[in-house]
DNA sequence: GTCGCCGCTACCCGGTTGGGTAGAACCGCG
DNA sequence: CGCGGTTCTACCCAACCGGGTAGCGGCGAC
């Protein structure tokens, strides 16, 4: 390699922004061409720039990191973008990952962790923190077994479910069933114990996230 | 025309599916060939029988109308099925014509517009009787709405919402914030009121209904 | 500045929900 | 026939939810 891995930082703490900025100058191989303490001012001077990685916080005031990220996209197509984040729900990672983004890294990872992820993906690997993958692996391995709980629920129970997920309550949906409250709330009893979740909403999302 | 329409009737109750029967048999172009009492009946003969037109009723004992719909559809592509419901919810008009029906009648529908429907579905167009019809445009025009609604939704509202909308508590989402669980049920009800909802779980519908 | 909107906290109240437990009618399977 | 599974009804209880109302600090627009 004779030219060096343009990179660039967007994160609003200073001190974060600086200390990434100089873990990335110290390599060799890497360089740190621009350091945005906003998702305005990414926007505005990275499409001139144009590194080939930027790492980029999650959390920022104004634009926040994802919708910066769905931008920046379609303003450099090429650039990839690591998410550096504090937060490890499967919400922000998933709605990262959707975006665009090819890597995701917390804050507390190492020095070497975040490097190595930057050649990653500059080589069109992907890039995650070990407990990212965890969530996300997780989080799919529950989706397999989401359709598979959905079959275990009989007939009735599908019946209620349906209503339910429409947004019904249980007197409603006791009134469109022709059955009493309790008859609902029995049912959905063993939904819940079906599906191990604790609540409507919960059990309406997975009959809605089926095939 | 020289042949006539042939039209089966799957319903579980004897009196309207022998009323049926005679309505078609009175008209000089149509012609009732079966009329079937069960899903399973229906599924036994009609392949056989092949009737152009059936009209299936949505509820029945074991086998459920639309699912019978899915199943005859797999024999007979060419079949054209209309439902005949006295259910008006827009869950069941849509899991009946996703299942491929072509039309969708009220059982206090007249007669008139039993076979008009008949008629109407054998030569390709649509058949929907008028407050089903409306049913549909509105369930439409609120879809539309509906991300009109999201959008006078502030920053903060979002935030809770697309919280509620993973399927966490009250409780939970305010731990999320770091807020009290009074600030995020006040949002709530500041949610609730722009979508037009009654509840957590309708507010997630329209949340994950959105583009 | 003043007005309006946003975000947060707080309290009350009634209704709903979720969890536990129990019993009865029905139906198909072995 | 008995057994298990499904469906329905019923009651108790604690927790949560939805609606109303009130107040306060901040921030941007006029």
């Amino acid at each position: 390699m004779k030219t060096t891995i343009r990179v660039a930082v967007v994160e609003d703490s200073r001190t974060t922004r600086e200390a990434l900025a100089a873990i990335i100058d110290l390599e060799p191989d890497l360089e740190c061409v621009a350091a945005c303490g906003s998702g305005e001012e990414a926007l505005k001077y990275l499409p001139k720039l144009k590194p080939e990685v930027v790492l980029m916080d999650i959390q920022l005031p104004g634009v926040s990191g994802i919708d910066c990220v769905v931008q920046l996209k379609q303003q450099l197509p090429e650039v990839l973008i690591i998410m550096v984040t504090v937060y490890e729900d499967p919400i922000r990672i998933f709605s990262a990952l959707r975006a665009g983004a090819s890597g995701y890294l917390l804050k507390r990872s190492e020095p070497e962790e975040v490097v190595s992820a930057i050649r990653d993906v500059h080589q069109g690997r992907g890039a995650m923190s070990g407990e990212v993958a965890l969530k996300v692996i997780h989080y799919f391995s529950e989706q397999k077994e989401q359709s598979e709980e959905l079959e275990t629920l009989t007939r009735r129970e599908t019946e209620v479910l349906e209503l339910v997920a429409f947004g019904l309550s249980n007197k409603e949906a006791a009134a469109r069933l022709n059955v009493s409250v309790e008859a609902v709330r029995w049912h959905l009893k063993k939904i819940y114990s079906k599906l191990h979740v604790r609540s409507r909403t919960e059990a309406a999302i997975k009959f809605r996230n089926r095939g």
